[in-house]
This record gives structure tokens, sequence and C-alpha cells, in this order.
DNA sequence: CTGAAAGCGCTTACAG
DNA sequence: CTGAAAGCGCTTACAG
């Protein structure tokens, strides 16, 4: 049906061998029959069928991505389609395509994943999460197939080629920026930690405030609700001693925070500041616009990339592991504060 | 290398045409030969090569997802996610691949589109948008190469399967709920009118107004950017009669108008009301939160795959367009107004 | 420089 | 009910 390889050979007198030859531009195939086999491709509209090709060079040429389950909420993260960026950037750059995850339960994922592998379908794959006792990741390793995962893996650290920020300290400077400008009492509100990244945020926190000699730590961990921000904001309220700053983790979360904080009479940043992780179009237009961390999405999801085809394309290569730096972006959202005027 | 189908059956001392057959579950293969060769296939560690399957039943079982090109800021537009979930949940409960289009320019989402669909590396394509004189479109129409849209076609509209709003009748819906509440001089910002769903919107926006016989509209086309958002705002307090309302087409543009209005001093709804499209949780997060259209992407998304995999397999199906429906959500950014005080 | 042949890992009429 | 054979559309040693 299709045109194949056989039609242009037969109609450009030639064999089909020569035609492929053609196609990959081989060095040794003259000027003369190269024109001859191009113009009949052209005439007859043939494009290489993809699978076959595939087939026999047992590369598909595509890469596979595979997200976190996604609840609810999860689906309006800003972090995913700005990392989906970087990463179809660079790989469009490379000549690959993208096959994404399809599944929505983590039993589903892991179906994926394992169809994706043995199907040959895919030469290689990112993993957008770390998260403890991944069967995803167990299978990755066992099969020993080629992947790179954005954030910090669990176990198996010497083994997994991984891209991140460095969350422990990315978090650490917050929450040291927060105390130059006068913070004492500093609230966090993090996410689930099962998931490395809000580990390690939680962990550097918890660092600056002790490097600090401050004892007294607050830890939320939310879900992005509308009424979970309320809660954490309620429960915020009823502390004797208020805190004067908040960290979030996530930039929907700081909205709602935001809108509860409004909701109860408090602005930011007279009555408390506010910080946030990400640093997307939602920081900045926001009111007031966030002071936020900025992780670097796209580089993050361009540099898994990059490091994973390194790998495909040169299999005994150095693992090398990518920090991607993270810096604070200073908006409205904090504000100085005396310690005096605090401390009662 | 990788355990074949010769493996299993050597070991399993049957043919490899039985093996395929206990893998397609063939009715005519006794259950014991299938236990035998299953548990072969198990002790092996089998999986079936997806690509020489593919190859020789002519479909790759996965789908195309092209997206328009994007710009910094469009990365960021919750539609996509949220309607990239919808046709994932649907592909992945009928057992289909998503690949998606990694170009950035018109040109490279022209090539991948071409790639795709010559090198058979998809069944099927969903088109995320729909624009004036697209040569994605062309191609596709010219090779009779099955595909979806999200939006609505501007020709051949009768040949092309579609799945969108009622964009026309959602922006008349928005404004004369406006109108309803006492607004008489409402403007609109929209987006680039060569997509045809901002045509529609503006277009249901205007006919609204001519209804209830106001001949002055206010109709701004601006970017997704926080100084587009400023010089719309900037633009509006020039005016001599400043609208009472604005309606905008994007929850990110309505973000950025929000926070402009506020550095200006004004407040919503108190002293301006304004509605967005789309209703992600950025609506409902907002301080105040926003009145909006619920243009339900997931719905799109999950419909607009359905369509085409019953299309795929029942190539003459007649034809369908869906059209999902809008609804107004009201939150706190609209405020009714009595006329009279308006008049002057 | 080009061709004939084998093979990638499956599936599917066709026999029996 | 199962097997032998051909074929899907390419690529790549191996010859010449």
């Amino acid at each position: 049906m299709a045109v194949t390889i056989k039609d242009v050979a037969k109609k450009a007198q030639v064999a089909p061998s020569t035609v492929s030859r053609v196609i990959a531009d081989h060095p040794k195939i003259t000027q003369e029959t190269k024109d001859k086999v191009r113009k009949v491709m052209e005439e007859l509209g043939y494009h290489p069928n993809l699978l076959a090709r595939n087939l026999v060079k047992k590369s598909s040429q595509t890469i596979g991505i595979v997200m976190k389950e996604s609840s609810k909420h999860s689906v309006y993260d800003p972090f995913f389609p700005a990392a989906l960026k970087g990463m179809s950037d660079l790989l469009h750059e490379r000549n690959y395509s993208i096959s994404l995850s399809t599944g929505e339960t983590n039993e589903e994922i892991y179906g994926d994943v394992v169809k994706m592998v043995q199907g040959k379908n895919v030469d290689g794959i990112i993993m957008l999460y770390s998260r403890d006792d991944d069967p995803v990741l167990q299978h990755l390793l066992k099969q020993d197939f080629p992947f790179v995962m954005i954030g910090k893996p669990t176990t198996h650290i010497n083994q997994i080629m991984y891209v991140d920020n460095d969350n422990v300290k990315a978090a650490r400077n917050v929450t040291e920026y927060l105390l130059s400008i006068g913070h004492r009492r500093i609230a966090y509100v993090g996410g689930d930690p099962a998931f490395e990244v809000h580990k390690d945020r939680q962990q550097g926190y918890t660092e600056a405030l002790t490097m600090a000699g401050i004892q007294e730590k607050t830890i939320f961990q939310a879900m992005i609700t509308k009424e979970s921000g309320e809660e954490v904001v309620e429960a915020l309220l009823k502390m004797e001693n208020r805190p004067t700053a908040i960290i979030t983790t996530d930039e929907l979360m700081s909205m709602s925070i935001l809108s509860s904080l409004y909701a109860k009479g408090l602005r930011v940043p007279d009555d408390i500041s506010l910080t946030s992780f990400m640093d997307s179009l939602i920081s900045e237009l926001s009111s007031p616009p966030l002071t936020t961390v900025d992780i670097q999405p796209f580089q993050l999801g361009y540099e898994a990339a990059k490091t994973l085809i390194d790998l495909l394309e040169n299999p005994d290569m150095m693992k090398r592991n990518i920090l991607v730096p993270t810096s604070i972006v200073e908006r409205q959202s904090c504000k100085k504060i005396t310690i005096n005027k605090e401390l009662l």
C-alpha cells in the first residue's frame, strides 16, 4: 500500500540495499546514484518506515517519560510542563521522540514501564520523581535498563544517574534568607516525605534553624487544595507565638495559603512573609509577587534528557550526576522585621 | 540477546507460531499447550517485542499529540496538562501509548508530524489547537490520515472530526452574566485571533453586547506576560468611561491583570469585576477567587481521544463532532452594580 | 561503488 | 489443534 524501499528501487533501477544506503547518505554511493534515487523517492513520495528500521536497528529512537501518579491536583503543577519542555527541546535536537507513561495508579505506571522496557518501545527512560521503595525503579535497575532520574535516588545512589537541585541547600538558603531579614519564627509547609524532594527540603529548613540556634520548628505536610491551605492558616493563627514567615514548597500551595490569609484579614508581607519554590509565572503574577526559589525546571528536564542520550550513545560513559543550581528570586512577599519588636 | 519467541518455542517444544498464538490467546489452542507455553515464558522472562509486532500488524498502538508552538509563557498554561490527562486516561484504557510532538517552531512541528505519519510511528493524531492556514492540518488532510482536533477547524469543517466547547456561546454567556448583574461597560481581553478559539470568544462577546443594544466594545489582544497585563490596565484606566468589568480569556492573563489592578490601587470586585476562562486550581486559589467559565479541559482531552480511537477501530464510522458544555463557576470576583450609579 | 542474501522478531494464511 | 513457510520493510555484512 504505502510506497516501500522496493518500489523506489525498482523504479530507480537499483537494488533495495542501494536505496537504503542513499537514505543513510552512505559515503560510498556516487552522487549520481544518490541524485537518481532521491528523485524517485521524491516522485513516489517515499518515506522510510521507522518501525522496520527500528526493528533491525534494535532502537526506537524514543525516550519514555514516567511521571508520578497524578492526583486531581498535581495535574496543575507547573513543574511538569516546564520540565517536559526542557526534555522535549533536547530530545528534538538529538532526534528522539517522546513517549509518555499513561498510567494512573502506581500499578498501572509500573505496567506501562514494563511494557516500554520489554517491548523495546523506548531506548531509555526518564523518571520524573524519586520516592521510597519504588517498584518502577527496582525494575529498571534489575533489567539494567538505561534511565536517569530527576530527583535524588533514595537507594542505589551510586548506580543511578540523576539530575536534581540541591534541595537541602535550597531550603536552607531560603530559611537563612528569612533569618537574615529578621525572622525568627518561621513555619514550613511541605509535601509528602515519601518523596525525596520533600524530605530534603524539610531537612534544609530544619538545619538552617538549628544552625541559627532556633529550636522551634513548625512543620506542616499539606496537600494542594484550598482546604489544606485553610487548615494550615488556621493552625498558624491558633499558635501562641505565631510565625512571622512561611516557607512553602509549592506555588499553588502558596496561592492557597495566600488566599486563606487574606480571607482572615492578614496581609502579605505586612502581617506575615511568604516564600515558595518553583518560580513559574504564577509567582510573578501573584499579588503580591512572590519571593521564590527558582529551581529551574526547564534546565532539570534538559539536563536529564542530555545525560540519558549521552549515556545511550556511549554506554560506558562515566556516571555523572548533575546539580542544577537554585537561586532566590526576591519579590515583594517578604518583609524585613526587627527582632526586638518580634520578641514580644 | 533478549529472549524471543523462538527461544520459548524451542524450550516449550512447540513451533514459534504456536507461541505467537498463545500470546494472542487464540481460542483454538488447548489450555494444556497454553499453560505449558506460558510457564516457559515466565521462566525465561519473555516479553513480546512490540516493534516486531507493530511492523507486521502495521499499527503502532500509539497516538501522536501535537501541540501548538510554545512561547515561553504558554508552557504554563494549565490547559495542556489537564487535557493531556484526559487523553492519557482514555488512551490507557484502550491500550494505546502517547507520543508527543517535540518541535519548537511551526516548521519543526510540521516536520515532526510528517515523520510520525509517514514513519508509521503513530496510528492517529490529536491536534491540540486550530489555527488559520495550518500546514500540519493540510498534510493530515492530504494524506487522509486519521486525526481529531481539539478546537474548531477553520476550513474543511465537514471533513474534520473535532471536539470543542461552543466558544461563541461560552463567551456570550459570561458577557450576559455580567450584563445581568448590571454591568454595561465590559472590556474583553483575548488572545491571537489566528487561533479559532480566540476568534470565537471575541465574537461571542461582541454578539452579547450587540444583542443588549450596547455599541461600545473594548477589545484587547494581549499576551500572557506581566507587562501585557500592565498595558491593558493602563489603557483601561486612561479611558474616559472606564469599564466596570473585564472578561479575560486565560487564567494567567487574569492573574496578570489582577496584580496590575492591585498595584494601581484598584480592588476586585469592588472597583472592577473580573472573569476568566478555564477554571483550574488557579482561579480557585486566587484572591479573590475568580468567577470563570469552566471549559472542562479534561473532558475535551478525553473525548478527543475517545473519538480518535473509535475512528481507528471502525474507519467508516459516521463523522461526529462533540461539543463539551461549559458552565460559569461563580466565585467572588464579580460584583453586582446598579445601572444608575454607573451611568455617570 | 553496488547487488544478493540473510535477518531483525513477530504474525498469519495455508496445510494437515 | 498445531506446524512450516512466507512476509512486514528495512539494514548490513559479504562479495565482487
